[in-house]
DNA sequence: TGTACATCAGTGAACGCGCGTTCACTGATGTAC
DNA sequence: TGTACATCAGTGAACGCGCGTTCACTGATGTAC
């Protein structure tokens, strides 16, 4: 039993009827997205990589399009695990914690760009998730809980619900802008922390002025 | 000559022969991916769209993934146009020209997703295209020009060039994030121009502060 | 203006391929008594 | 502890499909003289 929860490597032959074959499908197809892109994957594919047969997936997920929710599934909780650790160690309240969930955004993005892509850009099947969008905005409720904290207010404060918004909208481009043209940006390079510390400056003071 | 060049609308029969096709296949493609998304998108259907064999695109694109790049880089110059006309729209060196290039942005995104996300997602072909990186490069010029005019410095200055990429940054996360979750976003409803100027208010403006 | 010819932009048939999905099956596992 | 049986998670063969691309072709267009 423990070992067949988390799930580690794919280990093709030990993996008969030992129920983690639905772990593992996930994670190949993590392997393929980063490999060929979004849309570069299919179940042959992952059975393949996860050793078993075409038809096996099919026993644990409807259709490819649930496989595949089930990959932003998981890569949602942890980018959500990811930005709540990484405000866990600042300070409460503080500056410091707003940047860091940034930070902990941006190198998501950085270290799965095919997953960051997918998630965000999972077009059709989407719709009928409500569970992933609820996901989607746990996430953001994250920044808000942060913002709310520095800014000590209640997190149902419009203003809140504002400045949570623009920086997240302000990281989210900037992880896109980062993993799409990876080579270069024209402009000098750009040290992430100092960045994302100004930034959330910046949008965070303008919201204590508008406050006051 | 005159309707050979800017071709309207796909009409079959009339292409024979006239030199359009290229331009119809690529307005095609358009349509399909705004209804399927990016990778919805076959030859085949673009040319039963054209109204000719699944053949004939051949004559005018090496492979597929030609017919991509023609979609992208054509989007990109509409894009470009539209964020140039933006800012011409408003008085040089204005606050206001800022958020107008943004506005632009916002609203092609919102126009296109389909392209729009295409644009910016082509993982595959895209490295070997010079040219669709310059059109993207030439984009952000359009911004830094107006930051530079605004804040009344050279478009080279490192703090034009770094103002320039944050105002990028958060509107082309602004129009993702919109397009993704276009049903609701938690937050308030959002005027998108008064939103754009308050940024760009908030982001120049702390630029002229660290600058002083 | 007329004719001969090269070129150009299509056709339509064909190919091989990999995919998604179904199906009847089989052997391992869990459970009731 | 042992046996009978239901269930569960795989197999592997098969299907139909649409796709990307090639090919020899054909009829329209442009051009030289």
């Amino acid at each position: 039993m423990p070992d067949e929860t988390h799930a580690p490597a794919v280990t093709p032959k030990a993996a008969y009827h030992h129920g983690d074959l639905r772990a593992q499908l996930i994670t190949a197809v993590r392997g393929l997205v980063e490999a060929h892109g979004p849309d570069g994957f299919s179940v042959a594919e992952a059975a393949r990589r996860a050793g078993v047969s075409s038809a096996a997936p099919y026993k644990h997920f409807k259709d490819r399009h649930e496989i595949l929710r089930g990959v932003v599934s998981e890569a949602m909780d942890r980018l959500h695990a990811a930005m709540e650790a990484a405000a866990a160690a600042q300070p409460a309240g503080s500056l410091d914690a707003v940047a860091a969930i940034g930070l902990a955004y941006v190198d998501f993005a950085r270290a799965e760009p095919g997953v960051f892509r997918l998630v965000f850009g999972l077009t059709e099947g989407h719709e009928n998730a409500p569970d992933l969008q609820q996901k989607g905005e746990s996430c953001l409720g994250v920044v808000v809980k942060a913002v709310a904290a520095r800014l000590d207010l209640h997190p149902n404060d419009p203003e809140v619900q504002r400045r949570a918004y623009i920086l997240w909208s302000f990281v989210h481009g900037h992880s896109f802008l980062h993993i799409d043209m990876k080579t270069k940006v024209t402009t000098a390079e750009i040290d992430d922390w100092e960045y994302l510390m100004e930034i959330s400056r910046a949008i965070l003071a303008q919201a204590a002025r508008s406050q006051s």
